[in-house]
Order: C-alpha cells, then structure tokens, then sequence
RNA sequence: GCGGGCGUGGCGGAACGGUAGACGCAACGGACUUAAAAUCCGUUUUCCGUAAGGAAGUGAGGGUUCAAGUCCCUCCGCCCGCACCA
C-alpha cells in the first residue's frame, strides 16, 4: 500500500516496518498545503501545547522565504534555447558565488535529455531505486549526471552555468531545481569538490580581507555576530547578507525573471490505501466523463463482504463485481474506485462526531459549537505530526464547508509516555517473552528450558522483541486497579515507566493494605462524636486535610505520581494513629474521617477498590455519584512551623516557632541557639537574613 | 548537521531560588511463627567518629545571590525529533 511521507519512520511503514520504495501512481491527496501557513501560525495559538509538539509541527509545516527565478538557458556552442530554468533559493545573495545548477533526476530537463542519451537513462533509474532511509541518503556520496545545457548567470555576461541532474535534488521540494553555491553550502561544496567545479567566496566576516579570503572543504555559513559582507560580487560588494537578498530580489523582479517566494517543506496529504479495511474513495471512473464523485444519496459507499484476501494486493480490486458501476453521469459502465481512505481521516473528525452521536448527519453544528473544543486531549507524542496535524487540518477544512465550529480541535493537550520493558533473549539470539524469563540467584534464565538468558535494554514494548506482559494475566492476577495503581505511580505521566513485576507487587500489596486500613479505621473509628482540639486525634485530622488539599492539586496538573505519595503519606499516618492508646471520641472521629478522605482521594485511581471500601464504610451513594471533598483551610495552616537556621548558607539547626512571628523575635532567638554560636565562632553577625517561616541565614 | 529535552542514592523518582533525597521499590536488622510467606517496627547518600558531631554531595568547571539541583556561561554524556528542504 501508499503512505503518507508523515508515515514514513526510517525509511519503513509507521506501522507493518515494511521496506517503503517511491513509485510513481496516480493517487488521491487532501490539499493540507493549501493550510500550511494557517497551521503554522496557529501553532501560537495553543498554549496549552507541550512546546515540543509544537516545534515538532512547525519544522514538519517547514516555512522558508526566498525568492524563485529562472535562468536563460544555451546548448553547448552557446546557442539561446527557448526553455529557462526556474530553481528556488533563499541564498540569491550568494548568486555571484553560483558554480552550477542541478535539477532532480525527475525534473523536465532531464526526463527529455534522456530519451536521447541512456546514460542519462541509466543514472535515473540508478536514483530511483535508491532506497528512501535515512542511511541510504546518507551513505550515498552525491553524485551529478551533466546535461548537454547551461544557464546563463543573469548578471554576468558570458559565465555560464553547467547544469546536472542530480542525486540530492528533491523533485518535491521548491521546483526540484537549484543553483549550487559551494562556498557556502556542505551539499554545495562536496558536489563541487567531487566534479572540480569552481569555489568562490562571496560572504566573508568583516574583517577578513578579501583577497586571500578562501575556502577549504567547509563552506563558510554566516553566524551570528560575524557582520559578514558580500565580496567578489560586483555591485553587492560590501552589503549585508540581509541587503543583498533585497537587491537581488529587487533587481530580478524589476528583470521580471524572478518573485519573492514562501515556500512549505509540507506536502500534500496521500489518503489512498489500497486496503479492504478502510473507507472506500466515493469516487467512479468513467471513460467518457472521467471522474465522477458518488452522489450523495448513494453514500456511503459500503464495502462488500465477501472478499478473500488469498492474492497479494487490494481485494476490493479482485472482487468480482463491486467496483463495476453505472457512470451516475452518463450511465455508461464505468469503474468504482478501489482505494480506501487512510485510516486517519477517520480519527480526524471522530471528536465532531462524538458531539451528536446519534445525529443522522454526520456532524451538527450545534452540538460542535457547544462542545468543541476538546478541554483535556492525551496521546503519546507518536501522534505529534501525523493524528495532530491531520485533525488540525481537517477541522479547519470542515469549519469552510460549514461542518464544525472551531479551528483548533484540542485546547489543551497533554502528551504522555509509554510503558517500556526489560528484553532476554537467548544465546542463539531469540527474545524471550518475559512470562517465560526467570530470575534465579541474580542470573535470568528460560522458565522451560533452562537455558541462560543475557538481558537487553529497556525497550518499548514490541511484538518482535517480545517484551510484553499479557495484560489478561495481570488482570488476573492482581486486578485491573492494581494495574492501574502501578502505572500512576511511579513515574510522571509524560515519562516512560518500565514495567517491573516488584512494581506491580508493591502496588498490589497497597491495595491488601488499604482493604485492611478501612476495616481498621470502621471497627475503631465512629462517624459522629465531637471534632478532635488537640493531641494525636487533631494531627491525624491535619494530615488527612492536608494531604486532600495537596491531592487535589496534583490531580487537577495530572502528577499522579506525587498524588499516590501524598495518599501512602496519609495511610502510613492513619495506621500510626490506629497503633495510638488514644481512643477518645474525637480520635474515633478522626479515624472513621481520615479512611473517608483517603478512600474518596483514591478512587480516581482505584474505582473499584473504592467503591468496595466506601460501601464497608457504610455509604449507599456510590463514589462517582459522591462530590469531591474539599479541604478545611483552617487545618491545613499549621499555627507552628519548623524553621531552618542556616549560618553562611549551611544549615546548622532547626527550630519551631509560632507560625507569623515578627522578624526581629525570631532574629532574637536564632542568635541565642547553641549552635549557631559553635558556627559563627565568636565572629558577630554582619547580617541576619529572615524569610518569615521558612528559613533564617546569618552572614557572619 | 539543525532543533529540543534531560543528567539527583542500588533503582523509579520528590524538592514556589530557602532544611536535597518526599513517597515507593530493593536491601539489611528486629518482632510474630515450629518454619516460611504475609504482616508490623526500624535502618538505609557517601566519608570520618562508639557517640555527640563534623565534612563532602544533585554530570564537570566557572559565575550571579545572604542562599543554587533550580538562574547565567563553557564543556562532557545520554535521549528524542527532523534530516541532502536549496
């Protein structure tokens, strides 16, 4: 099947790591480039994105000024040809310094040359097979084919240009055509070193003289600071790189063979799949009419259910019938188009859907008005430019053709991290699943066979690596909350967490340790009875508002992590309290509030636990239908605090102090301590810096 | 190459510029047990010291500040994204 370049990792399928090889098709493309610059603004709109996404988008969307112009062209005796050369380049600055052109081996130019030269033939099927990796670019050297043209340098008469067709050229990229400045271009300059084409200077760092100025095998690019000037280039000599852009720019317009020019690295968005399982393309081919969309009524087109899918290909392509259909134009036979959409224009638009899902539209307006945007989106950052970019497009597209409300899809978006493990494999080299891997006396070895097993990385989970936990067994055994309790809690959510099997146990025995809490809390705790004043009952009381206060923000910034601290911080206070001689009313309290709080701060995370707890606790109303607790501000402020004395900036002791006290009390209280006399010894304090309630320095 | 992020105990990780190491895991010691598991109590950054206490310490080096894991500069290392984009 087709794939989107978005969709293209390293040179394979984001999804099948199949070999990706470019072939010429006919293919259908949504025009997301006619968006680009929208998308690309907008992108400052979403502050609520993660920076990096944003970045990600921005560089993919790939903006670049410059300026298009087109070369006279001559054949080899100097003779005018009526054809010109149109390249793009944001360095017209540079022109005087041009030594070539180069055009990709699909440009014009060199399609027609090699119908008469199969040299010429040859080289471009030699570049067309070259794979589309990473590696292949980079490993291979730069290589030119020289076309029997030159182009004229439009500002000098008589220097002309060779023109090759090159490996490095992209046909999609500006006009798949440019002029090769060597001085101040890698690409440029290993092209030139390898083919002896001339090197000239023409942007120097101002004082260098430019005379002997020279390059070797680096070019020289222009960094910030340097003031560079033009040289060796007639009447832009001694201007700013910023200048001579302009003049060029101005001179060729005003020659009229060039115009300023934006240019996007964005293409269009390939959505043909030759695929059974995706939405069929509503489009017929007609030999008369050509081609026809599927008219309205007929929508949508239903894909057939008996297909077989024992021959390589589309098999909506070999069903017999399916795709032969009355022109609804002409009523001539005609063909039904067998390509499917990619299935990310369906997750494009789900969310406007999901407003109105039982409408017999589509998508209504209304609802999307009232719903849109989404507050809170979370995926991984794997999406960052292919679901986040089409869905940016495709709600902008819908909100032109009058079907959605907003620009923006997602107000808020959060990107979390992936669960990774451990790999083993055997000395033959085969992965091992982790079910079957054993650890015995710190060494891993194969559950069945016995044999030793070297450990890998820390790997994203993967089929092929086979560091995967069956998430049936885990349910299993331990329970979907537990599951969830350990993914929460250890890492921040927008970090990977290794999955680790002493994890999920410390979890699971947490949730046999808050089974046990609440029964505790229930047999020695009361619901009613008078509020805790004073003592271990007040404290338990402070701790369990304290620790609600604190989860309720962690929650709401989603750091689920520290939230789980905050509640084992108030569990390990509630099983004190329940070890204390204290059994007085108002500890009863205490005790019986303390579980109420905790249960309710862990049910986001633990529902099913929870609502078994709240029920031991003797509540009919389940958790979801019971409101957020809200903490009492007056416990949270503690009326003492503990105050840390630091003498030169190193701490030397700590006292506790009446919350509020006036600067000058505790300057007075600090300077009698022991210890901080042991420290400044005998020298006197030059100065006394007090943060109220928090920390004390003095400078001695 | 360009862009971004991150370096904190044995590990995952906490720390509005204000007591570095919360909380968990692992480890060790103790209680309970015939024993084990489970549970409960405790210890756990490193070095010196029986202790009290002291010294060092957030990748390395410098700087700003009364005070730096946090801010600034230089370097080193790791991770991620893009990658012949003219």
């Amino acid at each position: 099947t087709v794939l989107a370049n978005e969709q293209v990792i390293d040179g394979r399928g984001w999804r099948s790591n199949a070999l990706v090889e470019k072939r010429e098709l006919a293919q259908w493309f949504l025009k997301i480039t006619d968006y680009s610059e929208e998308l690309l603004e907008a992108l400052d709109t979403l502050d609520r994105w993660p920076e990096k996404v944003r970045l990600m988008q921005r560089n993919w969307i790939g903006r670049s000024e410059g300026l298009r112009f087109s070369f006279a062209l001559e054949d080899e005796k100097g003779a005018a040809l009526d054809e010109r050369l149109t390249v793009y380049t944001t360095r017209h600055d540079t022109i005087f310094g041009a030594s070539f052109c180069a055009v990709s081996a699909d440009h014009d130019l060199a399609r027609k040359y090699a119908e008469t030269d199969p040299g010429l033939a040859q080289f471009r099927r030699e570049v067309a097979a070259l794979g589309t990796s990473e590696e292949t670019i980079e490993r291979a050297e730069k290589q030119g084919y020289l076309l029997p043209v030159y182009a004229r340098h439009p500002f000098r008469d008589g220097v002309r240009l060779p023109v090759y067709a090159a490996n490095f050229v992209l046909s999609g990229y500006g006009e798949g055509a440019l002029f090769g400045c060597p001085a101040h271009d890698q690409r440029d300059i290993e092209f030139a070193r390898k083919y002896g084409l001339p090197v000239i200077p023409v942007v120097a760092p101002k004082d260098a003289d430019a005379a002997i100025f020279a390059i070797g095998d680096e070019p020289f690019l222009e960094k910030e600071g340097d003031q560079a000037v033009l040289i060796n280039s007639d009447f832009l000599n001694g201007m700013t790189v910023p200048q001579a852009k302009e003049d060029v720019a101005r001179r060729m317009e005003a020659m009229g063979i060039g115009e300023r020019r934006v240019n996007f690295r964005l293409r269009d968005w390939g959505v043909s799949r030759q695929r059974y399982w995706g939405c069929p393309i509503p489009a017929i081919h007609c030999g008369k009419c050509g081609i026809v969309p599927v008219p309205k009524q007929d929508l949508p087109v239903i894909l057939p259910e008996d297909v077989t899918f024992d021959k390589p290909g589309n098999p909506l392509e070999h069903h017999p019938t399916w795709k032969h259909v009355a022109c609804p134009r002409c009523g001539r036979a005609a063909r039904r188009e067998t390509d499917t959409f990619d299935t990310f224009v369906d997750s494009s638009w789900y969310f406007a859907r999901f407003c109105s899902p039982h409408s017999d539209v589509p998508v209504t307006e209304d609802a999307a008005k009232y719903w849109m945007p989404v507050d809170q989106y979370i995926g991984g950052v794997e999406h960052a430019i292919l679901h986040l970019l089409y869905s940016r497009f495709y709600s902008r597209a819908m909100k032109r053709t009058g079907h959605f409300a907003v620009d923006e899809p997602f107000a808020s978006l959060f990107t979390q991290g992936m669960v990774i493990h451990e790999t083993y494999r055997t000395e033959a080299g085969e992965w091992i699943f982790p079910a079957d891997a054993e650890l015995r006396d710190g060494r891993w070895f194969h559950a069945r066979t016995g044999e030793v097993l070297t450990i890998g990385g820390v790997e994203k989970m993967s089929k092929s690596k086979r560091n995967v936990i069956d998430p049936e067994a885990i349910l299993e055994r331990y329970g979907a909350d537990t599951a969830r309790w350990f993914m929460l809690s250890d890492t921040p959510p927008e970090r990977d967490i290794e999955w680790t099997e002493s994890g999920v146990e410390g979890a699971w025995r947490f949730t046999q340790r808050l089974w046990r809490l609440v029964h505790d809390a229930l047999e020695h705790g009361e619901a009613g009875g008078p509020l805790p004043a004073t003592g271990e009952a007040l404290t338990l009381r402070r701790a369990a508002h304290k620790a609600l206060h604190a989860v309720t923000g962690d929650l709401n910034g989603l750091r689920f992590n520290r939230s789980i601290a905050r509640i084992y911080e108030l569990a390990n206070a509630l099983t004190s309290a329940l070890q204390s001689d204290d059994r007085a009313p108002p500890m009863r309290r205490a005790l019986r509030e303390a579980a109420e709080i905790m249960v309710l701060m862990f049910a986001p995370m633990m529902p099913h636990l929870a609502e078994e707890c709240w029920q031991v606790l003797g509540h009919v109303t389940p958790v979801v239908e019971t409101p957020w607790p809200v903490a009492d501000p007056a416990l949270i402020a503690d009326d003492e605090v503990t105050i840390a004395v630091q003498v030169n900036g190193k701490r030397r002791d700590e006292v506790r102090l009446a919350k509020g006290m006036e600067k000058a009390e505790v300057e007075a209280i600090v300077l009698r301590l022991d210890s901080v006399r042991r420290a400044l010894d005998g020298r006197l304090p030059k100065k006394v810096i007090v943060v109220p309630d928090r920390i004390v320095n003095i400078v001695g």
